[in-house]
DNA sequence: ATCGATAGTCTCTAGACAGCATGTC
DNA sequence: CTAGAGACTATCGAT
């Protein structure tokens, strides 16, 4: 429930009734559309007594069971639809698929769409990378809410139940142009519809240029509309004032802290107002949380003053990390920052807060602008450009910048929504006027006509067995939207590089006519590995270096693969990474590469190796990030990259059978658990991680044995454990001990709290 | 001699998807 | 076509 796009549907209050809507009993509203019984069963029990226009139009398509492409603004009601459109057409022998293009937003969509399962039984399932691990077991389910990148490696698994669905949900599509990752939803989706012909896309998109391009490509009717639940006011400030171009108002913003931003944050504040402000970096929206945190203060009620303590205060422990503490600080001022530094925890403590209102002011990166969905009164975006490696400073996409301002204005409880563009000059106040506020959202155009799309996606063809010759994979990247949009022969010769590509690294192979992938192929597409990783990890591990290899090595090979982001040195670092790789040159499974652009990444390599390093030697988190500059939010990403990347690599070895598996596996345990090797042993122990282990060893108990031959009262005095605990771990050990078997230890568990 | 203010110079830049293996409280 | 915030450093002046 709270405050997502699907759940607050009833219009506000103190709204104006713009657009000439009417309100009229919720029978005759409902009258356009063919609601059956389960879903005005479900409008019932979410409270929802009409439905906005274009819900209604394209309930109209969608309950037909046509494909539908609804393009409309953000927070229009899009998840209601496609929640409405399940209930109404799901059997309970027929199965959904709901895909979502971020994991935070699968955790909130399977939460809301879990209450198909209570009204009418619909089985629910998640899924996504390092979540479900019961894959199988998705086809006892209805609904299945899984990423794209976890749909496609379903799909390369040939997971029976993918090739009956009944409906496809795709939200947010137009991520299709997203450089990085449209290609994967591009091509799940032409997979899924070439396995499934008859299933009903439904697929929801931000306003976009090309819309009915889009439509036409998913054979899907369009349903386009420029509807707000809240009215949304795009203004833009220039020297004290806020011009609303299209509604002629303009109002002015009195000058009351010497600074733009934080006079537009006290302005709105003023009058009860919530603001939400964009920055482009991580710095800046720490530093203006800083400053704001300052006047906030003092316009705080002293009930709320107390609950921010609280939940500051509730922020980990006492020791931690620099950014948590900061975020600690302007917590219990009212305003608060978020970036993707941030731990989960603290990211969700701040969401909530800024939810329950206790929070003022939020100074943001654009985590929120195209995550889940945290409305307020009054939106600032502060910098409309952004620092690009390649071209420099460029503005944000027009699309961007309109979901930001499309957070403005909270449904029921703001009559109108305020999005603020800060003009530095009046050459940028035009500018600003032309491109965002008068100027429409890009084109989509499909990004699969680059090499590593290609090569990965025609390897994941070949390997699951979907094409098995040139005509068929052609035949099916006919059906993709980069064919839709361009000529296929335009294709064909970077189709032709990638297959030469694959064939030459032994990933495929011919057989008269037809197109197979080799073994290595096989495991490199199910391992959801860029084939070029694949290929660098091989010749890593077929390579025989003066010395012994060590942990440093292999850590290195993962990282200068290229699915891992590695952490760029700076150019005072750079010396010193030289003589890192000088004094292990005689150890490296990779060499220094020759070509200047390869030589960078390989430096970040070694960079990123120290840091993966210094983890397993049990640096403490605090002095890691302060060293490499990071978040514990970065630090958990990096490992977690680090441990699947750690898994591809032991996969390879063991298929080559090399045993050098047995040392990757023993590192990946390491990096799992960010410890010493002494401490291995221990931490295979159920309830024993790395803070305890090192407890036990502390104390003398190095090892499974020696903790079997522990009494309960001396373990269940040590910091960090309890007699409950200390008689499970001791059953455990126990156990072990007289059946005298062999146990692997399970990675740690994922659960929901994590999100 | 030491400290401090000021002006000039240097540095750095958002985000986030994926695998495997199994029993257990 | 297109940078700017913030940290760091050197310099000079005041005490």
């Amino acid at each position: 429930g709270g405050d997502r796009e699907s759940a607050p549907l009833t219009p506000p209050e103190r709204g104006e009734g713009k657009e000439g809507k009417k309100r009229k009993g919720a029978e005759e509203e409902l009258k356009g559309v063919k609601l059956g019984s389960r879903g005005r069963r479900l409008l019932e029990h979410l409270g929802i007594t009409e439905l906005y226009p274009p819900q209604k139009e394209a309930l109209q398509h969608t309950l037909q069971g046509r494909s539908t492409l609804v393009a409309v603004p953000t927070a229009a009601g899009k998840s209601l639809i496609a929640y409405l459109t399940l209930a109404e057409r799901l059997r309970k022998s027929e199965r959904a698929l709901y895909l979502v293009p971020l994991r935070a937003l699968a955790v909130e969509k399977y939460r809301d769409l879990r209450i198909l399962e209570e009204l009418f039984g619909l089985k629910v399932a998640l899924s996504m990378g390092d979540f479900d691990r019961s894959d199988e077991h998705l086809s006892r389910y209805n609904v299945i809410v899984a990423t794209s990148e976890k749909a496609d490696s379903l799909l390369r698994h040939r997971a029976g139940w993918t090739e009956e669905l009944k409906v496809v949900v795709a939200v947010e599509i137009h991520l299709l142009g997203d450089p990085s990752r449209g290609a994967t939803l591009e091509v799940t989706l032409a997979r899924i519809r070439s396995l499934n012909p008859s299933a009903q896309i439904l697929g929801l998109s931000a306003t976009v240029r090309n819309s009915s391009e889009i439509a036409n490509w998913l054979d899907a009717i369009l349903v386009e509309s420029d509807f707000r639940p809240v009215e949304l006011r795009e203004g833009i400030y220039h020297r004290g004032r806020i011009d609303f171009p299209l509604s002629g108002i303009s109002q002015e913003v009195p000058d009351s802290t010497g600074d733009i931003t934080l006079d537009l944050v006290v302005d709105c504040l003023r009058g009860g107002g919530q603001s939400l402000v964009f920055l482009s970096t991580r710095r800046s929206a720490e530093h203006t949380a800083e400053r704001a945190g300052r006047y906030v203060k003092d316009l705080l009620k002293e009930e709320e003053a107390r609950r921010l303590q609280q939940i500051a205060s509730s922020l980990e422990g006492e020791e931690s990390s620099r950014v948590i503490s900061r975020l600690r600080r302007v917590l219990s001022r009212g305003v608060a920052f978020h970036h993707a530094g941030l731990s989960n925890e603290a990211r969700v403590a701040v969401e909530d807060a800024f939810r329950e209102g206790l929070i003022k002011a939020l100074f943001a990166t654009p985590t929120l602008a195209a995550g889940i969905n945290l409305p307020a009164r009054r939106v600032i975006v502060r910098d409309l450009t952004r620092y690009d490696s390649v071209q420099g400073l460029t503005y944000l996409p027009v699309r961007e910048v309109k979901q930001m301002c499309g957070r403005a204005g909270r449904p029921q409880y703001d009559p109108w929504g305020e999005a603020v563009l800060i003009a530095r000059n009046p050459r940028e106040r035009d500018e600003v006027l032309q491109r965002y506020i008068l100027g429409e959202p890009e084109p989509i155009y499909s990004t699969l006509g680059n090499f590593k799309a290609l090569r990965t996606h025609i390897l994941a063809s070949f390997a699951s067995g979907f094409t098995r010759c040139e005509e068929e994979l052609e035949h099916f990247l006919r059906q993709t939207l980069f064919s839709h949009q361009m000529d296929y022969w335009r294709m064909e010769a970077m189709c032709q590089e990638a297959l030469e590509f694959l064939f030459e690294e032994g990933l495929l192979r011919r057989e008269g006519d037809a197109i197979l992938a080799t073994d290595f192929g096989k495991r490199c597409s199910r391992l959801y590995l860029d084939p070029l990783s694949a290929v660098i990890m091989r010749e890593a591990l077929l390579r025989e270096p003066e010395e012994e290899p060590d942990e440093f090595s292999y850590l290195q090979v993962v990282s200068f693969v290229p699915d891992m982001l590695p952490l760029y040195p700076r150019s005072r670092e750079v010396g010193s990474l030289y003589r890192v790789y000088a004094e292990r040159e005689g150890r490296m499974l990779i060499g220094m590469p020759e070509d200047p652009l390869q030589e960078e990444i390989f430096l970040a390599s070694l960079k990123t190796a120290l840091f993966f390093q210094d983890w397993i030697e049990e640096t403490p988190e605090e002095e890691i990030e302060k060293r490499y500059t990071l978040g514990p939010g970065d630090v958990h990403n990096k490992i977690e990259l680090a441990r699947w990347l750690l898994t591809g690599f032991r996969e390879l070895a063991r298929l080559f059978n090399l045993p050098r598996a047995k040392e990757i596996d023993r590192l990946l345990v390491r990096v799992d658990y960010g410890i010493r090797e002494e401490l291995e042993d221990l931490v295979r122990v159920r309830g024993i991680g790395r803070v305890r282990a090192r407890t036990l060893f502390r104390v003398g108990i190095r090892s499974r044995d020696e903790l079997a031959r522990t009494p309960l009262a001396k373990l269940a005095s040590l910091p960090g454990f309890g007699e409950a605990l200390g008689r499970r771990i001791l059953k455990e050990v126990g156990v072990l001990v007289d059946e005298g078997e062999e146990q692997k230890r399970e990675g740690p568990q994922s659960s929901l709290e994590d999100f």
